[in-house]
DNA sequence: CATGAATGAGGTTTCATTCAT
DNA sequence: AATGAATGAAACCTCATTCAT
């Protein structure tokens, strides 16, 4: 590939993280528009609207990923862990409005999301196992519930635009279900 | 209002509820044609498509308001509590799709949705003050971030499809969090 | 069916033989210009380039069928034929370019249009049979070929732009060729 | 003109001739692809898509009209003609798409064409000299009507996808139409 | 009051053609 | 000279909304 096309390709993802994530009924000519290239070039990156929508967030999960695969090698790993859960939860806004609009575009995902879905579900899976060998999460909790509670939380403070306070003590809720020591 | 625009009027809030339901991206026809009525009829109802999901939206927090007051007189407040939560969360599916085509459409909620939501929020204040007066609930966790908690469950549990028996025992973490006897 | 949109549908109709006739490379919204009505109002009665083309064809196929309906009870049938076959050539011009609109879109034919194929060939093979009894036309040439003839004779006129001198010697050298008394 | 320059030249030639034959609503990338070359280097070479177009359209008229010269030194005249006159009419698939995707461009025909047509047609009326001269075709035909013939059998070959029985039917009434004999 | 046709403003996508490498 | 990326004009089609019946 061209550098001027690396160049470009780049300058579109990063275009439509920003509009995508502003709103998700946004329009590809707006995507053009912000990364300064005219229509038919973003068309020519990414053939269809959905494979652009993929692709952002794609690369939004990949960054998750990374930002996991780096707290696994921490020093405390309960530590680790509930920082990177807390971190999901705090940029989670602007990620969600591009499932959004991928479901609106009425895809449910490609080939390339669902990989790095997975690929960011076992980095979180090797959290999640550390903090709990070091005893700072009960170990009758499996990656799927977990999982599914750090999307919740991603979403419930998305959803009501939380204050940091009240987002912050709703974790502590959740973290406090996480900890060990409970019956159930 | 006429008998029949009444009927209709029902008719077609009903309609929209499940194709938008279905699919956040659907189309005003298509509410008109399931609904059996032509589509000056929907406009003549909801002069704007965004009034007529924020119409759907309104009677769908209304009806979870009524539940929660229903269970508000019921004889064990925890157990209320809790049902209602499980409740809310396996629902959610289609729920959560009407509000994302409200965001897409780029409301954010009209006067009648913020009542409602207002409504049910209220309602649910009192099924937890009266679990956390029972014991049921630990008593230093305050609405904002319960009723996040209840929003985000919700949205994690429909957002990845989950099995019931995950979905449990995301709950079961959900409610240990909740539960008394912690120090955080 | 409203009476303003049958107006409609003719208006739609009749531009659009007007406008492909002239260019099968015409676009629907020079068919919407000429026939007077929005863009949207060409795609309502028409859900698709092709089945507007199609309906072009159809029509012209079907007026020809009346057309030849007509001579099939014509005092003379030798003298039906061969008008039926000459009037088909001299007006091929337009209808040929609808026909090629309609293969460069992709189309090979939709049902409407094999059903008016099939009944314009039926009526043509009336004229011919009567042709034949009546002595006019050698009995040893059947249907298909004759028909191959026509189509070929009209393609040939038109393609070449033909002066009507040279068509109709062309013409004479087909006729000729049609008539009895040959051993072939 | 470099080596490799008349190589890509011939190459995309070759390409353009099978990619629009097949379809004449082909795109000049297609040919690109086939030919193994840039598009740049398709445009170089021709600098505008209807220019490509006649290029091809005129390689078709010259091989044919380099067929006629070769039959025009058999030695029976009235069976070279015949000959001629039905491997054209076999071949004409392809061209015929050609010259579709010609006319469909907006354009009559370019210099190299209109000389190429000019050529066959010459040649063609030298096979026709030839076999009137010989008997084997009656003399009071012209060549533009012969011509247009000529082309009309062809294009009505191709309209209706005939099967080669049926064609050779109607060809045998064309040829009897053609033969000496008659009043007309 | 209900209907369905009409509208025009966009949205996605394609293509011939031009530039920078 | 050859490449492939970029371009913008246009094509087809959809949809929320407004009129005429």
């Amino acid at each position: 590939m061209r550098a001027d096309a690396r160049d470009n390709r780049l300058r579109i993802l990063t275009a439509a993280e920003e509009v995508f994530g502003a709103s998700p009924a946004a329009s590809t000519e707006d995507v053009a528009k912000l990364a300064g290239v005219g229509i038919a070039t973003v068309f020519r990156h990414f053939p269809t609207k959905v494979e652009l929508l993929e692709a952002v967030y794609t690369l939004r999960l990949e960054r998750l990923r990374d930002r996991a695969a780096e707290l696994a090698v921490a020093a405390d790993p309960g530590e680790a862990f509930f920082e990177f859960f807390g971190q999901v939860v705090a940029e989670a806004g602007s990620k969600l409005a591009i499932a959004e609009a991928l479901t609106a575009a009425g895809s449910v995902a490609g080939e390339d999301a669902r990989r790095a879905g997975a690929g960011l579900r076992q980095a979180f899976g090797e959290l999640l196992d550390r903090a709990q060998q070091s005893g700072a999460v009960r170990v009758d909790a499996a990656l799927p519930e977990v999982y599914a509670l750090l999307i919740g939380a991603s979403r419930g403070a998305t959803a009501t635009a939380l204050e940091p306070e009240v987002r912050n003590r709703m974790l502590a809720l959740v973290y406090d279900g996480l900890r060990p020591g409970r019956s159930s």
